[in-house]
DNA sequence: ACGTCGATTGCCGTTTACGACAATAGACGG
DNA sequence: CCGTCTATTGTCGTAAACGGCAATCGACGT
């Protein structure tokens, strides 16, 4: 499709903690009439209060960020406000990032390589009741369909494994057996089809499960 | 310092795979009369083409491009042009990436969520031949002083215990013993200080030395 | 020529990891 | 009430990982 009617500018919050590339969106999207103010936050908190305070009819919201991360920040806006429309605008293409902004209620996932055009297009496209996916984000989710994710009690016996801890360690960290923690690690391995627990800390990185 | 004189405006160059970023650098930069003209490239090779026919003042230069990485577009600038001054504006805060640029004659690294006037000071301190770097920087390079890196050799077997496979193996893979294999895998984890070879991943990735 | 360092390999013994087979119990949704 | 899912634990046995001790060999720099 190409441009669509629109009526009034829309009002835009920027949510992400680089300067530059707030000035940079900022920049881009001024150009455009159909956009009047472009809001801009650094962190979630205050994020969540301009939001609060102006209603933006959209929101590009970064997850890499100090203090509380783009994905609670999201949880917590469409908590508050259910029909708020955010697209995630961001460099991570971990399959657990865009499933948890997915499942937390985002109405879009790009990447920060999109050009000023596509993403006019995009928010554009949000506004008008869309979701809005870029290519490899939609090749990531075709992808990890199987994939079923891993529990809360599984992540962290990972976060275990990754810090060298042996099954025996594991178990009296929890307060289980050993055995039950060697059944979590197993499961853990389907799941990621790790074939031992180092292979396992490697898909748990790349799936942005664990973070450096 | 405060502003500081400056007689004839300077040349950057902007090297970033990020349409937005480049946009935000780009229209900072410009606003100050500094500088002047401010060229782009969105990958390696375009960026060294550019510098050959224009000899920029000063690159910025980030690490996670598409293709040809920034250290390796750093790495041949250099060796084609060692009197290059530039600048590493990056996300990455990963040890590796810090010791690569700088042992790649990097004159400064920057994280980017660096301010506008920080980084016009640092462009600026850059040209006068002085060298830059963020304080979490700072702080990641006094950290990691003691901490040897690991071989081309360690690197490799790194690689292959992340893929889940076996010392056994290893060995075969690269055409060693298995106790070979075992003998780097325990330099590796002296050298990380990481107890099991699934730490040793965590680790890895953690340093920068394994990625997503 | 000497010392250092990285790569290589061997032996022996202990510690862990992991797979197969099985089973119990609480939670949650239909 | 029933099926599914998750957490839990057990036993037995095999395979793999790891630590310590020791040594050779070639490259590189002083």
């Amino acid at each position: 499709m190409t441009a669509q009617a629109h009526r009034k500018p829309l009002r835009i919050l920027l949510v992400d903690d680089h300067p530059m590339m707030r000035a940079g969106l900022a920049s881009v999207l001024l150009m455009d009439p159909d956009f009047a103010s472009v809001m801009q936050a650094s962190d979630g908190d205050s994020a969540l209060q301009i939001w609060r305070e102006n209603q933006p009819d959209v929101t590009l919201l970064d997850i890499s960020m100090g203090g509380m991360d783009g994905i609670d920040t999201l949880r917590q806006l469409i908590r508050d406000f259910p029909s708020a429309r955010v697209l995630m605008l961001t460099t991570s293409e971990a399959s657990e990032d865009i499933r948890h902004a997915m499942e937390a209620g985002a109405c879009g996932y790009v990447t920060k390589n999109i050009n000023a055009g596509d993403l006019v297009e995009a928010i554009r496209a949000i506004h008008a009741g869309g979701k809005v996916f870029s290519e490899d984000v939609k090749r990531k989710l075709a992808e990890n369909v199987a994939s079923g994710h891993l529990t809360a009690r599984e992540i962290e016996v990972l976060e275990l494994v990754r810090q060298g801890f042996t099954n025996d360690e594991i178990g009296r960290l929890l307060d289980v057996s050993e055995r039950t923690a060697r059944a979590h690690i197993s499961s853990i391995k389907e799941k990621l089809h790790a074939s031992d627990r180092a292979a396992a800390v490697a898909r748990g990185f790349e799936c942005g499960i664990l973070k450096a």
